[in-house]
DNA sequence: CATTACCTGATTTTT
DNA sequence: TCAGGTAATG
């Protein structure tokens, strides 16, 4: 491909940033201005003068980025884009800190703990330091550590700075906090960032290698970058100074995670030489879409002017409808979808987003009851489930017998015997022989005073570390180490052993996890146990949404960001959801929620539909009653019409359509009130009936047992009596 | 030691 | 509302 094809679909402004000389480069990219595709362009273009893939790194914010921008760039260029670094910060981290931890005391195969483990590590020295939870709650001590990290601050350094009681009891905490993690050879999700750049700091040649291999340094979202992230970028780049960032910073939405659109803001001065372009022109959204961006974010103080236009002329006026509670607000969504689907509009057209998980709920019961299809992008991670982190705590424990988290984790997991006066006795005895919790499973004969339940659950445990070991070793796929893993931990049996809707759930999410590890087998040439928990440690399920894109979607503005949609509703705005209650009394919160409102409307190519509800509730038994967002207010009236209530109730859920039958099982004799009989439990009444994901799931009182049950139909061993 | 029943307690966004 | 931790009980 020449140059003059290559560039043929630019812009004159995207093209000039695209063709910048050597040095460092700042694009300030509006909304829809064509940013993703400046940074695909320019890494098409260096390729083509001659920089050799592999001293390019280009650096995104999420995973989904990632990919998206190494497949544009192989759509370009072919199969050459693979040798460049297309990657997250964390897993560029990860990358690095592979080949370098030993040089930080750490192995090879260190674990990453998650935020989970991370809370519960916290939980444990409060525990052993005598400090009262409800003195210091854990999750106030891991903000304070991960905000300090972010910062680059260590915990010497927090110290020092510790001004107050409060503080140095946290700084307590969070030195002993480092000191375990050293122990158990475990990075939590800052440290991958913040020991990088302690890598880099404390060792030259280590430095002088990675710059001398990148000779040119990409950045997307540059706005969102916190200040460790910045001074990675800053040491990477230090050598060929050939540094191309790209943000907005009326997209920064990540303040509370320590981004800081400073980075961006002092771009310029950090890197003096530095060229500016910026890109004003989007491509994406009617002009009655954009002028009500413009006219919200204009009322931020704390920012450089600056305005988008389009050449597209007018559009559809904005729709806003007044909901009556949040269930009227999620019905009339639907019955619209379902208007709009009748014109012509499919269902993969529309996104809804909310500023919390939580609003998802309502709506999808709404979209239940009128029988419309859609996804739900994020909430519960699927990592954070329960038998997902089970598992995966099995196969770090093999990796990493350092990785005290896990390896107390697969003690109940399932129970075998050992509670917690077992593991501390196991415990004792791995550190008087100097020994990692993890290999001390085997000498469960030599433990004093172990019950002998809790010796054989310990001794068995051992085998079946060594195991996992052994399948690593001989190559075996990881699809088939996960599958054999449950197997001989007995953890599947046992959950198929319950026919509780629950337990089902849980056998597909492990089904699931093996699909992942399928996948990684297919991608990769020869991948590696500890390379498998790499990724999923640092890759969550939002991400990989690959195929059906049949339904409506449903996700929060934050995971908005970065995509649009012909046509998109946002629900939920109000004072106090959105903004957001915690934001209103700082300004710079709420400045940054007036952002993740931009971010809302700009992705909305030809409709948006803007929603509130008098009355809703958020929590517990009482309703808010909260006023209109104040966002509203802010967009000018001209470009906005009110929806028309009439035809609303005509979809009103009155009754859900249940399927006669699901999986061949005749399940109309079941009703509500219903008495049954179950073969282990007995006998037992209906209470409630609902239609799930997999079936239709029932709550079941059993006298007998003086509690309820939830159980699904169409598998329970149950029968109308 | 495991199970269960209560009982909190806390509720934003996520690599 | 709900999940997760703790206290009480088998």
């Amino acid at each position: 491909m020449t140059s003059m094809d290559l560039l043929s679909g630019l812009n004159p402004v995207q093209r000039a940033a695209v063709e910048m000389p050597e040095g460092p480069v700042l694009v300030v990219a509006g909304a829809g201005s064509g940013k993703t595709r400046v940074l695909v362009y320019r890494i098409a273009y260096l390729l083509e003068n001659g920089i050799a893939p592999e001293s390019i790194i280009a650096i995104t914010f999420t995973n989904k980025a990632a990919g998206e921008m190494r497949s544009r760039v192989a759509d370009l260029i072919g199969p050459t884009a693979d040798e460049i670094w297309v990657s997250t910060f964390h897993s560029a981290c990860v990358r690095i800190l592979r080949r370098e931890a030993p040089r930080l005391g750490y192995a090879n195969s260190f674990s990453i703990y998650d935020s989970s483990d991370s809370l519960r590590l916290i939980r444990m020295i409060l525990k052993d330091l005598n400090i009262d939870e409800k003195r210091l709650p854990p999750r106030g001590v891991a903000a304070a550590i991960s905000n300090a990290k972010n910062k680059l601050m260590d915990a010497g350094l927090f110290s020092d700075f510790a001004d107050n009681p409060y503080e140095k009891r946290i700084a307590l905490v969070y030195t002993e906090y480092e000191k375990r993690l050293a122990e158990q050879s475990a990075f939590d999700f800052d440290d991958l960032i913040m020991r990088t750049v302690e890598v880099f700091d404390k060792h030259p040649d280590a430095l002088a290698r990675y710059q001398g291999r990148f000779r040119h340094v990409l950045i997307d979202e540059f706005q969102d970058t916190n200040h460790a992230q910045s001074r990675l970028a800053t040491l990477l780049a230090g050598k060929w100074r050939n540094i191309f960032v790209v943000g907005d910073a009326d997209q920064g939405i990540y303040a509370f995670r320590g981004a800081t659109i400073k980075n961006l803001l002092d771009f310029e001065r950090d890197w003096p030489e530095a060229k500016v372009i910026t890109l004003e022109q989007n491509y994406r959204s009617t002009r009655t879409i954009l002028d009500a961006a413009n006219a919200v974010i204009e009322n931020n103080a704390m920012r450089k002017p600056k305005a988008l236009w389009t050449a597209q002329e007018g559009g559809e006026r904005i729709v806003r409808y007044h909901g009556s509670d949040e269930h009227d607000e999620a019905a009339w969504v639907a019955q619209e979808v379902r208007k709009l689907s009748d014109q012509g509009h499919p269902h993969a057209d529309v996104a809804v987003f909310y500023r919390t998980n939580a609003q998802s709920r309502v709506l999808e019961e709404a979209f239940n009851a009128a029988s419309l299809p859609y996804r739900v992008v994020g909430g519960v991670g699927f990592y954070d489930r329960k038998e997902i982190k089970d598992m995966m705590a099995w196969l770090r424990a093999a990796m990493n017998p350092l990785d005290t988290i896990s390896a107390e984790r697969i003690c109940g997991a399932p129970k075998r015997g050992i509670g917690p006066g077992s593991i501390s006795k196991i415990q004792a005895f791995a550190a008087s022989r100097v020994m990692p919790l993890g290999n001390a499973f085997d000498y469960a004969e030599e433990v004093d005073r172990l019950n002998k339940k809790a010796r054989g659950g310990a001794l068995e445990i051992g085998r079946i570390l060594a195991h996992i070991r052994d399948l690593d070793h001989s190559g075996v796929p990881i699809t088939d180490i996960v599958a054999s893993t449950w197997e001989i931990t007995g953890y599947m049996t046992e959950l198929q052993a319950d026919r509780s809707f629950e337990s089902l759930s849980r056998q597909e999410n492990l089904k699931e996890l093996a699909g992942s590890a399928a996948e990684y087998d297919e991608n990769t040439q020869q991948g590696s146990l500890t390379d498998f928990l790499e990724l999923v440690a640092l890759v969550n399920d939002t991400d990989e949404e690959e195929g059906e894109e049949t339904g409506v979607t449903f996700m929060t503005l934050h995971n908005a960001k970065g995509l649009e949609f012909p046509i998109v509703f946002i629900v939920g705005m109000e004072e106090a959801v959105f903004p957001h209650m915690r934001s209103l009394a700082d300004p710079e919160q709420l400045e940054e929620e007036r952002r993740l409102c931009y971010v809302g409307i700009t992705r909305a190519q030809e409709r948006l539909y803007l929603l509130n509800a008098w009355r809703r509730r958020l929590w517990g038994p009482d309703a808010n009653y909260n006023t209109p967002s104040r966002f509203l207010r802010e967009i000018p009236d001209d470009l906005i019409k009110e929806a028309d209530k009439k035809d609303l109730f005509t979809t009103r859920r009155t009754s859900v359509d249940k399927p006669k039958s699901v999986g061949g099982r005749d399940l109309s004799r079941f009703k509500v009130g219903a008495e049954i009989e179950h073969t282990r439990w007995g006998r037992g009444i209906i209470v409630d009936l609902r239609q799930s994901a997999l079936g239709m799931e029932a709550t079941i009182h059993f006298p007998d047992m003086g509690s309820d049950k939830r159980l699904d139909l169409t598998l329970a061993p149950i029968k109308v009596v």
